[in-house]
DNA sequence: AATACAATCTATCAATCGCTTGAATGATGG
DNA sequence: CCATCATTCAAGCGATTGATAGATTGTATT
């Protein structure tokens, strides 16, 4: 009984270890990140990430045999995406852990704001409740395409590249709330920067779309 | 701009991956489960987990530099915990995605269950309700040092060596809670199936101790 | 069938990892 | 101050990992 108890532990841990050993590499955590967003193909993850094709393949493989990703082939294509809801929790526990404990990420966080105030971001709850009463704009900092595939209602999508050029575009009379892939997407954070910079009021999203859609919220589109 | 975020998303994925690395190993997750209990010294840990001392020391200042645990000096011991209850959250999520998606975990987890109502385990709420209304025996079965520093109110004490022998300490009157370090600490499961076998009515814990004590829930000695 | 393209496989190499061994450091108690 | 014990350091090893390049498989297009 404890023999086999022992044999067990051993393969539990076997296990849990292979899963966090595939989300433990950047080139890794990069494509998780993209694949939040939904489903892609190697070629296409193999650009955002930077990587050569078959380097991406082999990346993708091994989190497949973790469980962290799935795989269909659609003509030609393979797409990739998260195989659960779950890997999104992992991945937040991950950032979690980092921003409370690892020097450089709070540095980095932090370095983004410089007043105590300004760096309270607004919750999921805090923002559906304000969309339903019309009182905020809603910006999304995603490049075109992913906003295309899905979107906060009534959200505005202003990619980074033309965030200057088209400031113009948004209204001074509401708050603005911006957000982007997750809770460490940067494009949210230099949003929110450059908006107040133009002397906007403008905060950050908690996190970001993938949360958004595992909460079950509203997505248009 | 671009340029600047392009380098922090690499500082964070960087990071982050340390993070996930660091709890990638058997190893590390077995010594990590045993601090998910309380501080333990490196000798202990060592040998609780099999390992020589030295190896055991590695691998505790490699969870160190990736913020995972943190250590003080009291006498000529080096006391290691974990740095904080994010870190319990981040073991609970790799294993859920483990459970969802590893079929060699959800082969083990169900291989300690035939039947379909048996696997169901008893919520930290319930248990806190009907531990309230005196309705349930509350039993741990972790070994009698973790019970010294702390358990849940009335719990009994019963290792796993020695469960057969003391049985009959155990009141048939009421339905029996077991609980151990964690959710997939396997002498929980142990421990129901015995008492099964004997007769009683038996289920286990959701989780553990650690998760108890992270919910802000009452805790004995 | 012939071609083009997406993805994977194979072989290779440098870098890193996990572990062992033995020596060095730090703290405690006679 | 010396002996002892807990821990860390340092060197060395075999195994694994991450990346590259080139060949191969599988699918759609013509």
């Amino acid at each position: 009984m404890t023999k086999s108890s022992r044999g067990i532990k051993a393969i539990l841990h076997a296990s849990f270890a292979e899963v966090a050993k595939a989300a433990g590499h950047p080139h890794r955590l990069a494509m998780l990140e993209h694949l939040a967003q939904g489903e892609r193909n190697v070629d296409t993850l193999a650009d955002k990430v930077g990587l050569t094709v078959a380097n991406a393949s082999q990346h993708l493989q091994s989190m497949r045999r973790a469980g962290l990703v799935t795989a269909r082939r659609e003509g030609k294509f393979t797409l990739y995406r998260l195989s659960d809801d779950s890997v999104l929790d992992l991945l937040d526990a991950i950032g979690r852990v980092a921003k409370r404990n690892v020097a450089e990420v709070q540095q980095v966080v932090s370095g983004y704001f410089n007043a105590r105030d300004a760096m309270e971001p607004v919750s999921r709850g805090e923002l559906r409740k304000r969309l339903s009463s019309g009182t905020v704009t809603v910006l999304d900092v995603r490049p075109a395409e992913e906003f295309a595939l899905g979107h906060l209602p009534g959200a505005i999508n202003i990619p980074p590249a033309e965030m200057k050029r088209r400031l113009k575009e948004l209204p001074h009379s509401k708050e603005i709330v911006a957000y982007c892939r997750g809770p460490y997407c940067v494009f949210a954070f230099e949003a929110v920067a450059a908006l107040r910079a133009a002397g906007y009021k403008a905060r950050r999203l908690e996190d970001g779309l993938p949360q958004w859609r595992a909460a079950r919220l509203p997505v248009e589109q």
